[in-house]
DNA sequence: GGAATATGTTAGCGGCTGAAAGAAGAAACC
DNA sequence: GGTTTCTTCTTTCAGCCGCTAACATATTCC
């Protein structure tokens, strides 16, 4: 048994049965009651339980599951390191606009306790990670929910956010290539990314290492339009000639 | 019996009944008073009750800071029942509007197993539910984010709505009253509800019964706008005799 | 092989609870 | 109003049991 299936396992009872009680955990999965202990506190930091003497509860504000095809995700270090470089990005007060992508809701993650910020999403799961701080504003863009993809799409979610305008814009994509530039999956996404880069004095690309050389269907923009790309690894020297002959900053 | 399952429950009571007593509590979770002093002495730090000679009362000002979990703790199985009749009026290939309101978040989870649905709301948690259904168009109006709530609310929310038409709008309020109409706790989501009022054909009100003969801060409209009401439980005779003079359908 | 992660073990600490006693409050009575 | 009586509250203490922290061991990954 894998810790992580462990813990899916005991989020998935405290789902259920609203508590779990340490001892009864430690003999339902034969593991030491100081191993569910420790599990429970990776609960508890994730916001999923509240831990309480002899067992843990469900933390109903945190408790609203996420899709299963959302809980499995990938290089989480990366996207995290990524995040945090971002963060030192932002200042109290600046006015942001976040894509909808796991990148993204690790920003948003790592700038709560930022003041005074103005985020526009089109992001499901950012609205619902932003929704308990204060002082903030949070603008949502309308549009269709696509299934299974948590996210706003369509005219009416590129439509709104052309009528903003943002300090900065924390964008992903799916492929970044000298020639084709910055490409991602599907036109639909490609449209409301447009206008956020539009919307933007500067914008900031978060990708990581892997997506170099790569290229998707649709373009989004020429490697021109970004200002800064955030990534966790460095890519190999072509590359990093061609961003700084381009003007575009680079933060590891 | 974990001490904070106890003291959730505890809550729950509190807020059903609106006052608790430390010698019923006492024996209802067979703990000893004193024990039960020290949780009222806990909840009350945390602002969510009162303590009072012999017991505690709800502390109204500290349920307004979780309107949510504590919404959505009260009279679930009343919002059950309303929302299995209100999911008998929906057919395939409705298009209807769903407002920010825990009745309406049950409304959702009642309804999946229909086809070809058009959904409009401004309530996260509603989208959250329904990103996995597929087949549906699920329209989020844009909006402002308000800490705490879970909906999108605002000028660019309300505007949003009047750009649709729909079928069927699902709506709840804070309080209905013969003289007043319906009312709701702030003019925020007023505006909303009333341009959700503004864009269906057929108006349903969900309420659960203790919501009749009380009356909120602002006005969304009057009686004579709803078409249908919904609730659980009868109200007396008085009631139905003005719906029926309104010619407002009910539903029990 | 070494770093990182997961798990078990142990010892000492600290929270939860109930009991008891005295203080404070409420209520009834004069 | 004052006294009495009863109830409830606060405080303190002790026992129990779970918790934390530190270390040891095992496993996995690079």
């Amino acid at each position: 048994m894998l810790a992580a299936e462990r813990r899916n396992l005991i989020l998935e009872k405290v789902h259920e049965e609203k508590k779990v009680i340490v001892s009864e955990l430690s003999k339902e999965f034969d593991v030491s009651e100081e191993t569910i202990r420790r599990d429970l506190d990776k609960l508890e930091e994730d916001g999923h339980v509240i831990k309480s003497y002899g067992g843990a509860v469900l933390n109903e504000k945190g408790s609203i599951d996420l899709p299963f095809n959302v809980r499995w995700r990938s290089n989480t270090q990366g996207k995290q390191k990524i995040a945090e470089l971002i963060s030192e990005e932002i200042e109290d007060g600046d006015h942001i606009i976040l894509d909808a992508s796991t990148t993204a809701v690790f920003i948003a993650k790592n700038i709560k306790q930022k003041r005074h910020l103005t985020v526009i999403t089109n992001s499901i799961e950012i609205l619902l990670e932003l929704s308990d701080v204060s002082g903030w504003d949070i603008i949502a863009t309308g549009g269709l929910l696509k299934a299974g993809s948590m996210s706003l799409l369509g005219k009416k979610a590129a439509d709104s956010i052309s009528s903003y305008h943002v300090d900065k814009a924390f964008l992903s994509c799916k492929g970044i290539d000298l020639e084709k530039g910055i490409t991602d999956g599907n036109d639909e996404t490609g449209g409301v990314k447009q206008n956020m880069i539009a919307a933007a004095d500067k914008v900031y690309l978060a990708v990581d290492s892997s997506k170099f050389g790569k290229k998707a269907l649709s373009k989004i923009c020429g490697l021109s339009e970004v200002d800064v790309i955030v990534t966790d690894e460095k890519p190999d020297g072509a590359w990093m000639d061609a961003f700084q002959r381009m003007g575009i900053d680079f933060l590891v």
